[in-house]
DNA sequence: TTAAGTGCAAAATCTTTGCAAATGT
DNA sequence: ACATTTGCAAAGATTTTGCACTTAA
């Protein structure tokens, strides 16, 4: 049964498994790449209500399903996090791609270098995007 | 005079020195933090029009005079350049701080260090936010 | 049964576009 | 004088909110 996994998923957070979330959830295990929001909402066509898709992905990321990359334009995009990430915090400090002529984001396996942070500031999270051409577009 | 600097970057780009783009220039040249544009709206009140800001922004992002760093929110926020941007290629290449308390970013000294990215991607440019709390916040 | 989630309509934002009037060179 | 830039109005797009209906536990 294809939907396992995203129910496992769904158990695990405590989140009702409903149709629009398994749906949702399936389709970020099937893929590897992240996909903006419009893109999605394009993909879902009617099965899922625009608003409900906003207010699954945002359960989605607070819970620590999903995290967010806004790329170039400040489009969301989102992409499933590892099984590392807790509703508190994020470890998908993986380095992005944003490509600069298809607007796809990927996930690449490069991990994002410890930095010195001037004095007085305290991080929490690193984002580090890298924008080009991407391997499709080349 | 105040407007001295301002007036000699908008000649030395070229662009014509209307009294929007000057103040909004100085604006800058004032602060070293970069703002988002709700903020500089805000600021501004109706000294310029919302759309003559959009219009100044992109102008003088296109140039290289400023450059935009989306923040968490996919916000647009935007800071002046290094004299070394020019008009086809920017080189702000160092850390921003995003503040997850009072949203501002910050331009920090630390420079974004080399990385290696997988193989057929080519990356032109990198930006790398460190989130937390901020100098200012803490 | 009942608390949570969904869909629809409508409001609130945010961003872009077209065009006449104003402005800088 | 002429090409640009501005401001306003209006269109488009995106995101949020309120509320009645539906659904999973």
């Amino acid at each position: 049964m294809a939907d396992a996994d995203a129910i496992e998923i769904l158990k695990r957070k405590k989140l009702k498994h409903t149709k629009q979330r398994i749906r949702v959830l399936e389709d970020f295990l099937a893929n590897a790449t992240a996909i903006s929001q419009p893109m999605l909402e394009k993909k879902l066509g009617k099965e899922i209500d625009r608003v409900t898709l906003y207010r699954i992905l945002n359960t989605y990321v607070n819970k620590g399903i999903l995290h967010r990359i806004v790329d170039l334009n400040g489009t969301a995009n989102y992409a499933i996090c590892s099984s590392a990430c807790s509703a508190d915090q994020h470890h998908d400090e993986h380095v992005h791609f944003n490509c600069t002529n298809c607007y796809k984001v990927y996930c690449l396996a490069t991990k994002v270098p410890a930095i010195s942070i001037t004095d007085g500031f305290k991080a929490d999270s690193i984002s580090l995007i890298a924008y080009g051409i991407c391997k499709e577009c080349n």
